[in-house]
DNA sequence: CGGTATCCGTAGCGATACTG
DNA sequence: CAGTATCGCTACGGATACCG
């Protein structure tokens, strides 16, 4: 392979590759250091209120769980539910949008275990 | 569902539970603006030269392509072959492990655009 | 309970210039 | 070509206190 004039690096429809934008925007909507979790618990529990996603993603504080699930909320992979308007029970959702991050999120775990494996295997 | 006492949110093995913990592991060695688009550019193009990744790749900057492929580097997800110790070739690869990441980006790049539509169709 | 307000540190990122 | 050095910013995240 020499060096030919610049290759086409723009991704054509047509072809198996993978689309470089369509990546970067996934990812942009996923950024944040607790949003995955936040999905993957929603994805194990179901409904949950918010303390209880509090003890469920360990470590995270009310701001950042707020503020994170008011972005999920704006890009409608989450949906909230509130029951008692004075006595206050809030719940929140995976939408069915919400919901398609299943598969993305199991090759996420499953990914985590393979990477300790292959990195074992070679020390 | 009332408030019975407290869950067991621990993730148990023998479930169908996405696990929180390697959901947090992956993620975060995935982290980084671009880690992404490189990993789904390489897995397009195959060895790839630093100055083509700066091209194919729109937007990084010389400090963050290095500093992100160093990060890869360590995580051994990509490997670094270099040609002339004199007049400089290097080029880039993905290991096995990090060949691995496909179907990941498969899911989310597909995700871009099925969520691109999920939005159009609400409104 | 379900959040918001405030404060603050740092890590992440960008732009640009420079080097072997 | 393949990076590193320097600089400066701001956006992200953590801790804590407080509010309806």
């Amino acid at each position: 392979m020499g060096t030919k004039k610049t290759k086409n690096y723009i991704n054509r429809n047509c072809s198996e590759l993978i689309s470089l934008i369509m990546v970067g925007e996934t990812m942009q909507l996923l950024s944040g250091k607790w949003k995955m979790q936040i999905i993957t618990f929603l994805l194990n529990n179901g409904k949950t209120r918010f303390m209880d996603l509090m003890r469920g993603v360990e470590g995270i504080s009310p701001r950042l769980l707020s503020r994170e699930l008011q972005e999920l909320l704006e890009s409608k992979m989450v949906v909230r539910y509130v029951t008692n308007t004075k006595l206050v029970t809030v719940e929140y959702e995976l939408t069915e949008d919400g919901k398609t991050l299943k598969g993305l999120l199991i090759s996420v775990a499953n990914r985590g275990t393979a990477h300790l494996k292959y990195l074992a295997s070679r020390e």
